[in-house]
DNA sequence: GATGAATGAGCCTTCATTCAT
DNA sequence: CATGAATGAAGGCTCATTCAT
């Protein structure tokens, strides 16, 4: 009569939390169901009480990814700041969450390479939607072109900024982290203020 | 017998050749050995003729993408121009390449995923050599900060730039690499000249 | 605590019940002891709260359809009138049993062929004693023969007419419920009439 | 260059007939791929150089039994003897064939009752269209009601004979191989006669 | 008693690697 | 040299069974 006192989803955050560790660790591939279930202190079989398939609980760590994309882009909206401000902001923001977080931003970086073969993805290619991760970098990209344009506008940097140099932003900021992630000797948090005075002053108005 | 040397070695690069299309096409992980086969036109067990095993394969595509690191690099050494041109040339010459070998971008970025698990680290930990990605970058970095502190001594770019500042070149070009590699649409050949004057400009004295 | 057994003994029954429900639709093999709990409405785990293991309730439902049988055998002991009669009442009545009761039906063809892994036999060989399909069989024979041997002396059928015969008739029977279970559109109730005129005449005296 | 002489159709055979061997002894259900790899004398991940699946195995084992079957009933159409003939020389063909080749026989009870969730049928539903177990007895009815009717047109049999007694005719061999599969002490091949004897007497016309 | 979360043995399937031809 | 049949270890997933609540 007694239902068990289990909070299924707290339950299913702890097998993701697991599961995020270990990918980071090992990567996608390399990453078995065994694994996760070590990491998360149950057996084998408990995994599959909480995730249907291996492949939904890549998806799963991809949709958390995706998540903390979007919080990222989001808070850069707030406004009532001069873009420029909140441009910069926007980068510090964006290397401190990553530096903080360096699981996900790990599985981000084997998303960069399993995007192809997209996880939900089977061998024939029916696949489920999950997340886009183009999709992802445009919307990136078309927030700090807008905060471009707008600082531009405001006389802060050059006018006619737009997709090609808020690609250039975005790219010092996951080419630092590929770097850091390549050699943990990189100081990537300490490079959030040399992205953002290179670029902000390579667009700036000509004197 | 020499014939034969010759011979074989050319069929080795033939597979290898082979192994680096199935490579960026499928993923490391997501590639067997019989993929490799078929896309090189032999038999699967022929493949061991060449290679060891699938592992040295994948160490043979690695050294094919740090051999092609160095060779630019090195061509950032040429003298004889200033600096800050070379340093543009590198940029340029950099995405250029990474453009015209899609192939072996791809598995750079599978690299920097797999780097964890170094191909050729078997699960216990005993590892082939292989190849160090950290040393790829870190020298890198090393080619573009001499340069930076020549431009700084030429007086064409700020005095006192270092570590930082290369990190941030190098990021602005592997980073436009991942945009193009995730979303196609993106004109990485045409981010040459933004990151260029970006960066450049962002480095120069403040008036 | 009486009433607690009845209702314990009731309970058992309902689980059978559905058992056997599901084993009629799934079949044995097919049928997880989650489908049956879910078919009765109770929870996975309360099923062994009436059957020791999965095991035990194949058995209660082959010793069901054992029983079913011997009611039919029972009933033909009917004396006080002729053989011959009792004789196509017997097949009349198996044929109106089995089609009242297709999912008893539909398990003992289940059995026919589980027969030789017999439910309760592991796979080592150290087995409950389960049913014996043989005997059942065996009894069913040995009834219809001393009918036929009755209706013999009787002279309303031939005499010397023994086991193979009435293996011949049960045979008809079975054979048709076969054909029934098969292929629905077969109209198994009906055939229960032709089955005892083609027999009963084909084993009546030669004129 | 030498290309492995064997005769992959062959070994693809034997495997298949290791298969149907296992099938025999353990039922559909019970057969584990190993365990027709050992039957076969080979490795378990050879087994899947001749068949996709567990699932095709049981297709193909499915065929051969429909393959019987149809062999059995082509039989029957030998004319130039009169029907009653043909029809006796069916049924003891058919006893004979059976008796002849068990392993098939207890396969295709073993698919009388997997007939609901038929070979190569996922949970799912969709499935591969097999053999048609309930067209395999529709043909072997309408052959004999044919020879039934053609017999009752020779004023052999009784006129007027159709489905139902042909059911009847079906039943008795199905049934009485049912009887032997349970219980092998039944004479089975013995009952031809009775059958044939039984079933034609019963159903002449009265005197 | 009842529940359903947890377990782990077991089975299907894949694939790197070997080796007889 | 080249082949591809054969192997068997490994890993995903299912499900009977147990047991804390």
């Amino acid at each position: 009569m007694a239902p068990k006192r289990v909070d299924r989803a707290a339950r299913r955050e702890d097998v993701l939390d697991a599961a995020v560790r270990v990918f980071a660790r090992r990567g996608f591939a390399a990453t078995r169901i065994e694994d996760v279930a070590a990491e998360a202190g149950i057996a084998k079989g408990s995994v599959y009480l909480y995730f249907d398939s291996r492949d939904a609980l890549l998806r799963a760590a991809f949709a958390r990814v995706a998540a903390r994309s979007e919080r990222l882009t989001a808070a850069a909206a707030r406004p009532g700041r001069p873009a420029v401000q909140r441009l910069a902001d926007l980068v510090r923001g964006a290397v401190a969450m990553l530096a903080a977080e360096p699981d996900l931003a790990r599985i981000m970086v084997d998303l960069w390479s399993t995007g192809r073969a997209r996880p939900g993805t089977p061998p024939g290619g029916t696949a489920a939607p999950a997340l886009d991760l183009a999709e992802v970098y445009r919307a990136y990209r078309s927030v700090i072109a807008d905060l471009l344009a707008e600082a531009g506008r405001d006389g802060d940097l050059r006018p006619g900024l737009g997709q090609a140099e808020a690609a250039v932003v975005v790219a010092a900021i996951e080419g630092a982290l590929v770097q850091w992630l390549v050699d943990p000797e990189v100081p990537f948090a300490d490079l959030a203020d040399p992205i953002t005075t290179t670029c902000l002053n390579g667009l700036r108005p000509r004197p």
